[in-house]
DNA sequence: TTGCAAATATGCACCAGGTGCATATTTAGG
DNA sequence: CCTAAATATGCACCTGGTGCATATTTGCAA
């Protein structure tokens, strides 16, 4: 059985997880991203340098890391969907669940500071690969669904590219409208633009 | 005025571009791509380590130089495509022209490749984003459109996405009817899939 | 043909991210 | 308290990529 409060272990490994990440984001805020370089953020976080390793695959991933906890969430928004909702109306309401839960403030500074960094906007593609691929399981996994059908596949990648191109939209616009109504607003526009010619 | 017959400067440039692209595939192939050195490389196309940076910069562009020349079809396609298409119809028509155009054996192959080596997944998903700009850009300059609106870049989005995962359906079922009748059925069941509920 | 400017190729030093491996150090739990 | 597993560290090493100064080649005009 698991330890119901975490033991020593895993507490201090979140610890120095923790110290990494505010100890790089700092650095990369300060001196941009490309000019900090791995020792600098070991040893902000008072770390070897080969034990960096042991708690992010890259350098990248320190800055990511948030990007997992919205995937996570957008999946436990999904399971909170009534079963018999079509995989897009699934999707689309557990979207906006999920991106209602979060800090938009820090969110978009993250999100600024991914965009004028070429690395950075490289391995943010990457990520969103990763969620449409998650989304597309966690869809194939609802009762009465098929998994890995074609329209599975299909729904992930619209709405994983929708709130990727909402979030654009909204960051350039600057307006600050509640995001539920920017993602309907954004699919509203999309199946207007894809519907067969009437 | 540009020499109509390309000059002696270019030529050379090509020839050493395609050694280079021969050499590294072979050795790809032969070694894998990550077991590959770019010295191997440099040596097998005769060229000095350094000069390999005039040609491609990075290791990965060596694989993906085939992936902009399909871009280019792409756009060419669409250029073609009549002024009153509306942009979802001129798009995957113009994708419709422009794969049945390919070399399918051996852009399968390619893939396969792509798909078993990390690096390259990841850079794909990369490749995968500046098509969708491309394509955006090009259907907002077509005539009659306005430019950068956020119909035409879900336009842009969804079909390249969809193009993506009727390649990964494709090669996965194996069968090999004709791309064009792929690429319909792709999007017959995204519009059925994004349809508002009847 | 020659001479000159631009493009291209090369060599070299150097940086930094990432990995393998052997070795300490710490924690969990009987 | 003692042992096994997890974690941390140090170190050597590889390789992709860049900056820079220097040669070599090509285009073109006088």
């Amino acid at each position: 059985m698991k330890a119901v409060v975490s033991g020593l272990r895993e507490r201090k490994r979140r610890q120095t997880r923790d110290r990494l990440t505010e100890a790089g984001m700092t650095l990369f805020l300060a001196q941009g991203f490309e000019a900090t370089t791995l020792d600098q953020i070991a040893a902000a976080a008072d770390i070897s340098r080969r034990s960096f390793f042991h708690h992010f695959a890259s350098k990248e991933d320190l800055v990511f890391a948030w990007q997992d906890s919205f995937c996570l969430a957008l999946l436990d928004a999904l399971v909170l969907r009534p079963a018999d909702e079509r995989p897009i109306d699934a999707a689309i309401n557990a979207l906006i669940a999920a991106v209602g839960d979060f800090d938009r403030d820090q969110a978009e500074a993250l999100t600024r500071f991914v965009e004028e960094t070429p690395a950075l906007r490289d391995r943010e593609q990457v990520k969103y690969a990763l969620m449409e691929q998650a989304l597309a399981e966690a869809l194939g996994q609802r009762p009465g669904a098929t998994a890995d059908s074609l329209e599975i596949r299909l729904v992930a990648m619209v709405v994983i590219g929708a709130m990727r191109i909402a979030g654009e939209n909204w960051r350039r616009a600057g307006d600050r409208a509640r995001p539920d109504i920017y993602v309907r607003r954004v699919f509203d526009t999309l199946r207007a633009a894809v519907a067969e010619e009437s």
